[in-house]
Parts: C-alpha cells; structure tokens; sequence
DNA sequence: GATGAATGAGATTTCATTCAT
DNA sequence: CATGAATGAAATCTCATTCAT
C-alpha cells in the first residue's frame, strides 16, 4: 500500500479490442505504417494513446497484431468452399472468385495487400508470415482447383504454380485499386463490372475449348499441355 | 600536370541530379517515403545532406521529381510502336507488353507502381499527376490496341474501358512483385516465365477463337509454341 | 499518505504556459529571436524540448504568445487611472507615468519594446498587432491626457499626434536601457533619477508657464531644481 | 608550382569594399544579426558568397566591421560644430540636433542604434566598443553643450550625468522607429515635424526662461507656439 | 581574386514511448 | 484500467564556412 510497493499492471489483456485493431488497419492502410501517428489510431478507437501500449507493446507489434488477426477468417472459407464442391471447374471459378471477393474484396480487409506490399521491405520477419499464411495458402488453393479442373478435363493443362499467380493477379489490384486514391481511381461501383469481367476472361484462358469436336479438341489440349511445361523450363 | 590528390568532389553539377533521383527512387522503393532518410539517401549518392537542398527544396519535392523525372521515358515507346505497328492483333499485344517488360519492368523504374500505391494517400496531387500521365496513358494505349484489333475482327468486343486495366493487371503485379521482398516472393528469374504465361492466357481471353480446321489449328498452335519457347530464353 | 518520492514533474498543466511565457520573455529579450534556442527557453522553465510543442505549436507561435499574452495587463491600468483623475495635468503626468514605470517598466515587461523593435521586420504581422494593440493605445492615451490639459489650459497647445510620441519616447528609451546590457548602461539604481529628471523636463516642455510674476518664476524654477536633485537621492 | 606548395591567399585586403558593409548593414538592420543570411548579405553587393570571406574572416567579423567602419565619421562632425560655436545656447542646439539629423538619422546610419539594441546582448565585447566610441562620446558632447550654456547662464542647472541621456532620447528613438516597420510606423515625410517639435520641447526643458517681463514672455511664448504648429505643418 | 558546390554542425519539429495519477 | 502530460531520440532543414577551380 505504501510507495514503493505499488502493484504494477503488467498483464496484457488477452481479448485485445477489435476497435483497436480496426482502427489501426484503417490508419496504416491509409497513410502507410511510418506516416500513422498512434495519437491518430488511438483518436479514431476513442481511447487514450497510453491506452494503445496497454493492449500492444509497441508500434510495430501492433502492426503485426492488425495483419495476424485480420487474416484469421480469410482464407479458411475459401479452402472449404473448394472441398466440398461437386459441380463444374467453371462453376466453382466462378463461385470462389465471387466469395472472396464478397469476404475479402468488398470489406476493409481488402487493404491488406496494399499494407503489405508497402511494408514488407520494412518487416521481413512479417512478411514472411504473410507470404506464408496469406500468400502461400491463396495460391495453394487456387492450384489446388486448377488441378481438379484438369483431372476433371475441364480445364487446360496449365502451370500450377505459375498459372494461380497470374489468375489472382487481377483480383489483388483491384484491391490495392480501392485503397490508391487516384492511382487508377476506380469507382467503387464500377468494381463488380471488372470482377465480372475479370472472371469471364480468366475463364476463357484457362477453360478447354467447348466440345466442338471432341477429338481435336482433345488433341489441341494436348499440345497445349507441352507447350506450357516447356516454357516453364526456363 | 593536375593535381594528383583526388578532388573531394569530382561529379559535376549536371550529373548530380540524376544521381540523387536514382538513389532516392531506390530507398523510396525499398522504404516508403515516411521511413526513407535523407541521410541514407544522400549516402548513397554519395554526398552529404546538405548538397540534396541544393537540388531539391524539401524531401517531398524529391518525391515528386523522382516520380515526374521516372515517367518520361516510360509511356512514349509503346506509344509509338502501337502506331506504326502493321501485324496481326496477336503479334502486336505480344510486342508491346514484352517492351514494356523489357523498358520498364525489368528496370528500376519497375518500382514506381509499387511507390505510387504506397503513398497515393499521402500525396493527393502527385497522385493525380501520375494517373494522368502514366496511368491513364497506359489504359489508353491498351484500349487503342485492343480497338485496332476489334476493328480488324481478330479480338472480341470487350468493354474497353474495363479490358485494359484487367488485362495490365498481372503486368503491374509482375512489378509489384519485384519490389515486395517475401510477399510473393517470386524469383527474379521466374519472372520471364511468368511473362509468356500472363502473356499466352491474356491472347487466349481476348482473341476471337480460330474459326479454322484442326490441321491448320494445329500448325498455329506449333507456331506458338516455339515461339513461346524462345521467349522464355530471353 | 502521499507518496513520499518527488514525482518527476509537480507542476499542473494550467501553470505551465505561464512559466513557458515568462521564459520564453527572457530568451527573447536578451538574445533576439533567431538567437533563442528552444532548448534553452525549455530548459529555464525547467521542462523537456518537447514540452513546449504542447503549448505553442512553433517557436513563432511562442513568439506571438508571448507578445499577445503580455500586453493584456500592460494598457489597461493607465487608461482607468487618466479616467478617473480629477486633479492638475501636472499631477495627472507624474501619476500616469510614475505607475507605467512601476507597472511596466521595472517589471521583466519592461522588454516588450526591445523585442517588438528588434523583431518587427521579421514579423510583420506581430508588428501590426503589436502597435495597433500597445503603440496607438498608449498614444492615444497620453493625447487624451494632453487635450484634457488643453482644455483646462494648463497645457500649451501641442500638436496631438507628434507630442505624444515625442513625450514617450524617453520611457520607452529608459526601457530599451534596461535591457540593451553595454549599450549606454545605465545603473538599474539610477532609473529612478532618470525617470524623475525626465518627467519634470518633460512638464517644462508642455506646461503653460505659471503667469506669476519673473521673480516667482524664478523661485519656482529653483524648486523644482531641488525637487529633481531630491529624487535623484532615492 | 606543383599541387602541395600551392600558394595561398590568405591576406585580407584593407581597403574593405564599402559596398559589402552597406549590404550588410542593411540586412543586420532589417532582420537581425541572427537571421541575416550572408547568401543574401553577398547578393546585395553583388559578388558570391565565397568573396564575403576574403574579406571577412566570419559572420561576426562582418558585423563588427560595419558597427566600427559605420561610426567613424559620426561623432566627429558635431563634436567640432560645438567646439567652434559662437553663439547661444539655443542656437547651439537647434544646430546640433538638426546636423546630427542630417547625418546620422537621415542616413542609413540611422540603423546603427536598431541593430545596437538588438544584438548588445549577444556581442558584449561589441556593444563595449560601441557605447565608449558612440554613446559615451554623445553623451559627453551634449553634456559640453550643456555645461556651457550653463555657465552662460542660459540653460538650467540640470544634471550633467542624467541630462545628456534624456534630451537625446528622443532622437534615438526617431532612428529607432524609421528601422521599426509597423511598431509606431511613423511616415518617413513627418519625422521632419517630430524633430522641430522635439527641438522646440527640449529648449523649453532646459532653457532658463527669458528674464523678461510677464507680457514679452508670454509673448515669446506664444512666438514659440506659432513656430511649432508652422513646423508641425511641414 | 573570385566563385559556388559541398559540407556538417546545429536548430526546429515530430512522435513513439513512459509513467504518475 | 485508463489517462495524457512529459520525455528525448531522431528526423528534416538551414546556413556559416571551406576549398578546388
């Protein structure tokens, strides 16, 4: 009770507030992780700056807590959605593409990409964590469809590490699209047109040919398949 | 008969600027600019602080003139090969993009699109400026090209003003990719390979399907492969 | 059952601009603005740097508040006491000018004129505050003074606008001596001679001669002689 | 001839180019010593920034040269007007304060006593020199001026030490307002008027009034009035 | 002699972090 | 738990001074 024997409160609190975090997503999608100022993320959370270091060490541990939490729900809906489809490759393409950009595209996770191209030169040892728990798992389940679609003959045979990266491409700049105020401003409702878009195209690269007719349609696949093992020699 | 103690300064005043634009570009690349240093800029330009004030009023004027000194020579030679262009649609998307590549993607300046996302919210103006004349310029190139070849009946009827930006989109991961150390961290020289694939499935979502036989869908489809396959060596 | 250990800092924030002013006064006055390190201005009231930056978001903010801060009590005083005096114009000028001297002049805003002289070309808009809020009030006044012993004809009929300045100009000199240290150094204990000496030269100046006869004249001359030789004890 | 035996210049030329001194001058005059940049000081007299040195060895050099060069011919002239005067007391002021007008206060040397004031504290040794070479000789010459009208019984019996101080005050402050922009801006055209009208007033402080009856000095007073609204008219 | 590009110490200003309350 | 005043390290920016030409 006296002086010098004040308790300390040291514990951190476990459920850190989400408020905090979205906050702190807006600010370093918004300004960048140097230009945010806690003072800021602290104002637009309705709380004390000290009360930021209550919930998160330091500024950068809470940069890492904003990406580490965000991606939680990301990619496990996308991996179940998959398994447990039976339809047609194009059905699912086009199912897959619409729920993540339904989850991800369309909410202010959809800042995370450009956080993270921005900040990884920054925080190695974080974008690491990203590559391997956003990236890496993204791309794993999109050849993880391509490579149905072929067994299924549905698709042509493309490259599975190669292709997932090209197909995703589009969806991620339309993402970094929404957060780059007037670097190719987009409407934000002219963005479903481009998803649409970006789904119809990406299925006529990527879908075999109609039955025409079967054989030669069979035999160009074919050809196809060689072509693109051999470009990725290289 | 000169001196034989080196000079502290050798580099002349006119070569100076450049110097200073190429180091900045790089750490504002790596960095950001919030959490790039005028110390390491000048460090690598290998002179002191103060000589950066004598070409550059503040550090944000030597963010807009990296930006605005980075562009001249990028948009002006696909330009032109678009317009003296005589070939097939095909040959001609193929060009251009591997021009692009080879001018801007495969050099430094590769960097601007992933400096220009980054700091777009912070710099409102130069934002507008580089939409204007990198970004809107681009589109429009792509859209001329893609027009040409609707008229020539060799490319389907796509939206023009949503195709190119879809279409450019890989192209601009591609650069994005090379400045984001570990998120998706795709080796340099896998980069190529990626080219001629984003390339071969971009044509096959955009060219009106062959309306011929299978023997001579045969021959053009060898035709491409090997083409393909001597683009990878590049 | 307070702690007994000093807290690092005991001062509440309602005092600190006060004591940030009255510092930052110091500094000014003797060094000048541009010569006035913030640090030091800190260090004088006893606070960090930073501390400062709470309170006057620049050194130029600090300036101006110490300026506008300072006048407040400064004009207010003399106004009330020329309202409310009955008496001689001759007792009326010892009275004003002897409480501006205890008032202002031996107090540490006493280097308000050297400041405003000093720094009035660097900041105009200070300058034009400053004169509107001190210079022409007080001239104002000591003109009311002069037209209200006009009318009651114990004044000569002086120019209104030219005497005012005229009359003042050796207090405010007796100020800029108290704070130009080397340049006419004037004793701080010989003031008081030179206030007396000043206020019964400057009444000969003004004052309709007493019509008595030469030989009172005289007399009264030789009085006042005394007077001024009296004061110059104190 | 060769490179580690190359001669240097390191003499400083005497004939100091007035032109640097007038520049200079004029800029510790408007901004201060602290905040005059040399880059500007150089541009004024029109030679680089590097030529300052070769005749200046620092900043502080520069200034105390212009305060030393600025007050050589300023005492002298007045100090011979009065050793060689014939005439009244009266007479003797009205020359002395309207040739040392003409001189000093109507020149750029006006400025001396602004920067003086301003940078005293800052530069003792400096402020030292000034006030033996400049204010104690002043102060001297109106003290001689002084002790012989009052032997010639013209003037009163004022103290010599407090007098000089007093009767000069004005003046100092009609230099100090014409380098005061905006703090008491009195127009340049009317300082004729302020000085007749200072004249005038101090004459009335120290003369011993006329021996005269009541009418010729009530007479003579009003002679007096007149002259000073004609010269308020100016 | 004169130049002006270059320097680097030192100033202002910002802001993540701390800690008494 | 929460606060916000205070801190001080680090950044940007300035400018007196130097020196090869």
């Amino acid at each position: 009770m006296t002086c010098p024997f004040k308790p300390r409160w040291e514990r951190r609190k476990d459920a850190r507030p989400q408020e905090l975090l979205d906050a702190a997503l807006d600010h370093f999608v918004a300004r960048g992780f140097a230009a945010t100022r806690l003072d800021d993320v602290a104002k637009s959370a309705g709380v004390s700056k000290g009360t930021l270091y209550l919930y998160f060490s330091s500024k950068e541990e809470l940069l890492k807590a904003v990406v580490r939490e965000s991606i939680v729900p990301l990619i496990g809906e996308a991996e179940s959605v998959i398994e447990q489809f039976a339809g047609s490759s194009e059905e699912l393409f086009r199912l897959v593409m619409r729920t993540w950009w339904d989850n991800v595209g369309a909410s202010k996770l959809s800042g995370l990409p450009k956080l993270m191209t921005a900040e990884a030169g920054n925080f190695p040892e974080l974008a690491r964590f990203y590559q391997e728990e956003v990236v890496d798992r993204g791309e794993r389940l999109v050849a993880t469809m391509l490579r149905r679609g072929i067994e299924r003959g549905e698709i042509i045979d493309v490259d599975l590490e190669i292709a997932p990266r090209v197909l995703v491409a589009p969806m991620i700049m339309m993402m970094l699209w929404k957060h780059s105020n007037g670097v190719c401003k987009v409407e934000e409702d002219k963005l479903p047109a481009h998803l649409d878009y970006y789904i119809e195209m990406s299925l006529r690269g990527i879908l075999v040919p109609k039955p025409e007719s079967a054989d030669v349609s069979r035999d160009e696949n074919k050809d196809q398949k060689k072509k693109a093992a051999n470009c990725c020699k290289t």
